[in-house]
DNA sequence: ACCTAAATGGAATAAACATTCTATAATGAC
DNA sequence: GTCATTATAGAATGTTTATTCCATTTAGGT
């Protein structure tokens, strides 16, 4: 038979190359492998710590057919495709200075360097779904939604994330007032007892964002938070902490997961006022 | 011997419980065993996905050593530490089998909300290589960075994106003004021949952005686009216009490709401006 | 309806892994 | 310095997990 073409092209070396695969082919797949994908597809995240049995049962399959989906994907089994999913967790980081050098040599051209960000964009997203949970969702979402006004805040790096939530919020007919724009605070002045604040904040931390939150705090002002790193200033003073992780490409991480969950918090508080 | 006392307190049963227990025994530890302490302390997100003996190895110590430590913070073993960690990955979702039937109903929730919004994020991603050539990038980055100064502007929902944009321009050194942030434009008289233009526009385009880039243009100034529809005025205007087609969860659409863009740009500029 | 090729599930095997044991080395008390 | 106690590393063991094999079922073609 034909011993040598059996796998088909090479393994998907990284997320992107798989979600294209996974997408290009599962229509191609017997039944219980195009089981294995959709749900792959849509729980990616687990890979990283489930055992084939965990995937396959959750799959609704037997263990040796999730097997079959591996290889029918290149792999050549599924420890080959969870070390995939593993080394985004695993990577250790060098020096900065070693990293920013990886970047700006950038030899293969920019069209590479997209290829970096948008593959760091895909794991962003994945450990997304790993490190909020849907019950701090929830109490996030709830507690802005009752809010009077909801006064959102990030400087810096954060600045672009809380511009967007607040246009959102606008585009909603959700009440919201963006702090920071002008470059200083307005001050706790504004903050009215029955309003909430959503702040943002990456390390290192903005004393401003910090004090504007905890001020808020103070005066039993209910705050929110969004965060990159769980050793956070916020955490001692926010309701809730919502903790996204940014995938890094060289020293430089986008906005990918940021932007995602405010995007969806936004969304589903304009869900929640259309019924009061 | 004492059979009962041994392993004294129980076992944390969350990570901050962890953390505290860490935090208070350190220093009380055996040097190996501190060792693994200092060790996991600093690499927490490591466990759920590393084997006893790479997390050994890390910690610069013997697997036995790290199996003691386990231990002596109460674990019965690694395997029963792992799974504290492992929980936090999968506990976002109910029972294996409600999983398996929320894929295809769409069970509601703000969970399944980000989970659409992730996907969709995904699918910006992929699409983003698609449509994004190589040679655009290139043209891009070396046109704006001859530029003095880089004019960026983007209003409404672009807004995020050009603000983002520029913030990362400030932390590499690039000199940039972000138009638009007071609401009203300055106004095309700040721009200098010797500058460039980077206007971002999603239909419905804003017409400030559209004239202030047009102006531009007339005066022989460079303009650069980034836009999410190839039917777009800009395209008349524009030396050249990078399109970045986003996926839309119901009529939302998150910016995930739009960002990824616009920082593989400031960064590749960064980078060139480097070697000037 | 029959045959062929492909797909499937479960049992069998192999590999990876966690955990324990033991001989040796280090530490601290006197 | 000597002894008793504790810590350590590596080898040995037992468990879990990945992977393959094979008998049975299913699907597709004639």
């Amino acid at each position: 038979m034909n011993d040598i073409e059996d796998q088909g092209a090479a393994a998907p070396k990284n997320v992107s190359e798989l979600l294209g695969r996974l997408d290009a082919d599962t229509d191609k797949l017997p039944k219980r492998l195009r089981q294995c994908a959709k749900f792959t597809r849509a729980h990616l995240h687990l890979i990283a710590v489930s055992t084939v049995a965990e995937m396959a049962e959750a799959s609704g399959v037997a263990a040796s057919a999730y097997m079959r989906f591996c290889q029918a994907l290149g792999f050549r089994g599924y420890s080959e495709m969870q070390a995939l999913f593993r080394t985004q967790f695993t990577e250790f980081r060098p020096g900065y200075e070693a990293r920013l050098a990886a970047v700006d040599t950038g030899g293969d051209g920019i069209g590479k360097l997209l290829a970096d960000f948008s593959e760091s964009g895909h794991k962003s997203l994945l450990s997304l779904a790993n490190t909020v949970t849907s019950d701090a969702l929830e109490t996030t979402a709830h507690g802005l939604s009752r809010a009077r006004i909801i006064h959102v805040v990030g400087l810096r790096r954060a600045f672009a994330v809380a511009s967007s939530m607040s246009y959102l919020f606008g585009k909603m007919g959700v009440a919201s007032v963006l702090h920071g724009g002008s470059g200083l605070l307005d001050g706790s002045a504004a903050i009215q007892p029955d309003d909430a604040v959503f702040a943002i904040a990456y390390a290192p931390f903005s004393p401003e964002t910090l004090s504007l939150a905890s001020e808020a705090a103070e005066r039993g002002v209910p705050v929110f938070g969004l965060t990159d790193t769980a050793e956070c200033p916020l955490a001692s003073i926010a309701t809730e902490l919502l903790v996204a992780r940014e995938d890094e490409v060289g020293a430089l991480r986008a906005l990918n997961a940021s932007i995602t969950l405010t995007t969806t918090l936004a969304v589903a508080i304009g869900a929640l006022r259309e019924k009061h």
